[in-house]
DNA sequence: CCACCAAGATGATGCGCATTATCGGGCACG
DNA sequence: CGTGCCCGATAATGCGCATCATCTTGGTGG
């Protein structure tokens, strides 16, 4: 016994089984009850129950282009998460996110498409920006498309970012004070009695590095400490080559600081290979913590307040879409916690 | 020099400039042109333009609400994402979804909303099903509940489902084919001489545990074993404790197949800490492949093809998405692959 | 010279809902 | 008895887009 393939039931159909108006179906169903609106309790109660026999559900599509709300959290990570190569780095953001969104009675939509038609990930792909089906979104990755939010904001959509971007304009976003936790890595080392202390810095800028970087000079300039021949730029992936890291050797490195803990481990393996002991003999130190899975002795570092950055975003993004005024856009900065770990330990090479 | 917060264009804003109508806008931009329904390349031409300068980006919210495709997929996980407890047995399935999803020109969109009210998951959260926001979904999880499943299809909305679920009521389907593996499995051990097999079944029951032991018990008649006093429910988070692996053994058991790797895992600890050689006294199997990330001996399983079966998941939901006339259901049944692996070998025992 | 057709385009309509402006009627008050 | 007012509820409108049914124009054949 086959029904006739029935449409699923809209706010018109509750209201003509309970003998009111669409309208009043709209109001009761989203309590939109008020000191000017009224509606008695018998009415809300026929139109509940009525709503509940037929199984009504909302359409989200049409409540949003209708000007409602979905009670939707769009996360979009400006690189493709499957293969999830950044697994450990946005894990923790996204169990904040949620677990934010889901306190404040929001649902998370996690955007996931793949690289856009020129290998870049773009919000919008094929004209169309799919961002809007949430009611706001949070931004996230390492490579951040400026103009994509430059446009997102110009077009008066609601989001806030994780990590800081220096966009024209002023927009909400929530980062890491990598500047002080940095000079606190620093502050540990020369406490140590280090003076030659190596930077191995990141090969391609961007703000977060750059933090560092200022971080770096900072404590620098503090102690008073020479860094002739102690600088060197490296990429992530490649890491230092022994020759450059003999060369540092060379130039009287006691301690070395790199911004990337995978580095820093490497930097641990190449320094084992040459018979060099861990924090015997000199010390290394990481600008993020590493990553969950790797195994190995507790790096010198700080850990990067993931989780509570994914909180505090969609806070602020709940804040912001659920005032009536337009808010001031804020930057939020978040401490990193100093982790003293096990490779930095005092300067044995006389002082 | 701050502009008039200038609304985002709408097709109407193009049609304006470009002096035509707001149809002919549609119909260029969605390449709607057919037999009966021409544009001239100059007339496209000038949309096109315009709709660049403009910055014009489709709604997609009001792109769904007319009836239009927005080449979304979505996923929906019955159990919660973040905390990922199940991250290494969604991530494959996510792969393959994701891949297929894009090599068809449709992006993925994860509805990754955590516990509802009532402590479980469900489609319908607040009277609103969020799913709408995408084309067509698959589903994906342990614990499907099987009213949302109902509802959906009576709903029209359209929808894949990864495992079998036995809802009253065809539906499309992708799933693996359990009992074949387990009787392969079954039929390696016999190879090898074992007779006594304890076999360690699901504690809770479930489509894929009832295709496993429907594979066990075919196999066991095939071979005229003997299970007497071998059987033992066995729940995946508690295992087997020792004594009932003591007793198993008293029963004369020279091999163990358990439905979850986790309890052949700590069916090798226990095992060992009695003294016993893995393969060597006696041999290990489980019914499902362990997660990658589990260092240990290769277990003798069965792969379960889950990054194929999220592929065949999202064909066959674009296949019927894009077809004109409705399309019968239909059932996905994939092929697990065996493992010797190196924790089964002969019976020492005699015979 | 009219009927017919194809090309090129458009006005109208509706998707399901939220919201705004409005309406009728009962009751108190002057 | 008319005026105002509040309670309860509603008709109308629009969100941005896709689609259906038409409409106009110029050419062609009879």
């Amino acid at each position: 016994m086959k029904d006739v393939p029935r449409r699923r039931p809209r706010q018109s159909d509750i209201a003509k089984l309970a003998g009111v108006s669409q309208t009043t179906v709209s109001i009761v169903i989203n309590g939109r009850e008020s000191d000017t609106i009224r509606i008695p309790p018998e009415t809300r109660r026929r139109v509940f129950e009525v709503a509940r026999s037929l199984g009504y559900v909302a359409d989200p599509v049409a409540r949003s282009l209708a000007g409602g709300m979905n009670h939707l959290i769009g996360v979009y990570t400006f690189e493709s998460m499957f293969p999830m190569n950044h697994r450990d780095f946005y894990y923790p953001f996204l169990v904040g996110i949620e677990a934010a969104a889901e306190a404040l009675g929001y649902d998370m939509l996690m955007f996931t498409s793949a690289t856009g038609s020129d290998g870049g990930r773009s919000i919008y792909r094929d004209g169309v920006n799919r961002l809007r089906l949430a009611d706001g979104c949070v931004l996230l990755g390492k490579e951040t498309n400026r103009d994509d939010i430059a446009r997102l904001r110009d077009e008066g959509f609601g989001f806030t970012l994780i990590g800081r971007r220096d966009v024209p304009g002023p927009i909400t976003y929530v980062t890491a004070d990598y500047a002080t936790a940095t000079e606190e890595v620093v502050d540990h080392l020369v406490s140590l009695g280090h003076e030659r202390i190596a930077y191995l810095t990141a090969a391609d800028p961007s703000e977060p590095s750059a933090d560092r970087d200022a971080g770096f000079w900072a404590a620098r300039g503090r102690h008073g400490l020479d860094t002739d021949g102690l600088v060197l730029p490296v990429s992530k992936e490649a890491g230092p080559s022994a020759e450059e890291v003999r060369r540092l050797l060379d130039a009287g490195a006691t301690a070395f600081v790199a911004h990337e803990s995978v580095v820093a481990l490497r930097l641990l393996d190449l320094l084992g290979g040459m018979g060099l002991d861990v924090p015997g003999a000199c010390s290394v130190a990481a600008l993020n913590d590493p990553p969950d899975a790797i195994p190995g002795p507790e790096l010198t570092c700080f850990r990067i307040p993931r989780r509570e950055m994914g909180t505090r975003a969609v806070e602020l993004l709940v804040e912001q879409l659920e005032s009536e005024a337009e808010l001031d856009p804020q930057a939020v900065v978040l401490p990193c916690t100093f982790v003293a770990g096990q490779t930095s330990g005092p300067n044995r090479k006389g002082s």
